[in-house]
RNA sequence: GGAGGAGUGGCAGAGCGGUCAAUUGCACCUGACUGUAAAUCAGGCGACUUCGGUCUACGGUGGUUCAAAUCCAUCCUCCUCCA
């Protein structure tokens, strides 16, 4: 299927698109000038994650195409929590620390994407607590709640999940829907937004806000949502170990971050590659045609290219040079994690595990070292009493230590 | 307000006075095989340890007992039915 607006060519040969209210009658709009959409983004922590990147992308490609882009922060909805998908409450959060979070937001996850500023495509950040902070319940129930019906509310998978599993679903956590079906509409009426993004589990949300301006200013609204990204065997991506993959270089460095792209499944390459970096289709083509060992080339690209987008190129060399140098060369680069020990008085093995934070605790670590996991300078020591001297200090002057085969650090002599 | 039921490790879910740091599955970690992949196989998976043990844990708090995740009381939370 083809288009005729640049936008949604791009996002469907890309593959962002799943499902859309009313695609022919968005694609003439998109057409017939510049357009703002939104997406909305939490901001309970102080970091976006892989898993808005998808997100960020469409909204990265809605302003390469030529329209304004506007990120929406949930500053008001983070005080509610989202009910979606989650088993428990989430816990709520004071004004202080989401607008702390809002700020580290923009100025380290967005601005690698998006173009701020006060020009017709410039993107723009909204935080929804400007207008819901002040909403006055009667009058909000009178104008707006008359549009909702409860019936309908329940029928949502993210209610009707919650009510399966038996687990507590607050009213004010039952708003959220209302509340982000609002954010629809004020934005339309401020800025003439006329479409929302997301994934594809934000189907329900976003409708809610197509219907509630149909019902209430008569105008149509769309709504666009794209595949959730999951594994061959039905996992979500994003998560890793040790947790989400943040964008912020300093929650997860621009190495782990490499390393997170660079390890993803075979069969993801390609989507990855249509999705995350914006090389032109014809080139990812040829990347997905590697068969076997060779696959390791196209991860290799898909792992700097992501890497470029969200932290620079700079970054994204010196992460695929320590790369190289670490797994290839089986040296040790500059991007690993770097610990300053007193090598003079020596550290024992499993305590040099603990400081490079390599293991949560020494059982662990002893473990590892049972285990064959635990490396000094590439070679496997297995006792576990084993202290580390100067005398381990290679010609670099360092001494690489490795649990298993991915996670390294160094440790250099205290000065 | 009334009557029942339930709260166990990241999740699911056994145990129902000692042999329980707690069966099992999923998840996770390490090793082998590979390609920094997947699948498969082997081992591991509370903390500390002089590897003998020690400590903290089965919603909270008290209690019974030589001994409790298991019994009692009470509080909290959730579920179902009734009002």
């Amino acid at each position: 299927m083809t288009y005729k607006s640049e936008f949604l060519n791009t996002l469907n040969e890309r593959g962002f698109i799943h499902q859309c209210s009313n695609l022919d009658e968005l694609d003439k709009k998109l057409r017939e000038g510049v357009q703002s959409a939104y997406i909305g983004f939490d901001a309970t922590a102080k970091s976006l994650h892989v898993g808005n990147l998808t997100g960020i992308m469409m909204l990265y490609w809605f302003q390469q195409c030529g329209h304004k882009p506007i990120t929406l922060m949930g500053g008001g909805t983070s005080k509610i929590g989202d009910p979606s998908f989650k088993d428990e409450q989430r816990k709520l959060m004071d004004d202080a620390t989401i607008e702390d979070n809002m700020q580290n937001i923009r100025n380290t996850c967005f601005k690698q994407f998006l173009n701020y500023g006060d020009g017709p495509t410039d993107a723009l950040m909204v935080n929804n607590n400007d207008w819901l902070d002040d909403l006055k319940y009667l009058d909000f129930l009178r104008d707006y709640g008359r549009y909702f019906t409860v019936n309908r509310m329940l029928s949502f998978d993210s209610v009707k999940q919650r009510l399966e599993r038996e687990s507590p679903l607050s009213l004010l956590e039952f708003n959220y829907m209302v509340m982000q079906g609002y954010d629809f509409l004020e934005l339309y009426r401020n800025y003439g937004t006329i479409l929302q993004m997301g994934g594809s589990d934000q189907w329900g949300n976003i409708i809610n806000g197509v219907d509630l301006a149909h019902k209430s200013d008569q105008t149509q609204l769309f709504a666009l949502t794209a595949p959730l990204l999951t594994t061959p065997d039905g996992k979500k991506m994003g998560k890793t170990e040790n947790g989400a993959v943040w964008l912020n270089a300093e929650m997860l460095s621009p190495y782990d971050y490499y390393q997170y792209w660079r390890n993803v499944d075979d069969v993801m390459v390609g989507t990855l590659l249509r999705r995350f970096t914006i090389l032109p289709i014809s080139e990812i083509e040829k990347l997905e045609a590697l068969e076997g060992q060779e696959i390791n080339e196209a991860k290799k690209v898909l792992a700097f290219e992501a890497t470029k987008m969200c932290h620079g190129e700079d970054a994204a060399k010196n992460a695929e040079t320590t790369a190289i140098k670490t797994f290839e060369e089986g040296a040790a680069g500059g991007d690993l994690p770097v610990f300053e020990v007193n090598l003079n008085d020596g550290i024992l093995f499993i305590d040099a595990f603990i400081e490079s934070q390599l293991v949560g605790s020494k059982g662990e670590a002893r473990r590892m070292i049972q285990q064959n996991g635990a490396k000094i300078n590439g070679e496997s020591v297995n006792d576990p009493n084993y202290k580390i001297t100067i005398s381990d200090i290679t010609a670099e002057d360092y001494v690489k230590i490795s649990a298993g085969k991915k996670k390294h650090a160094l440790l250099k002599r205290a000065s």
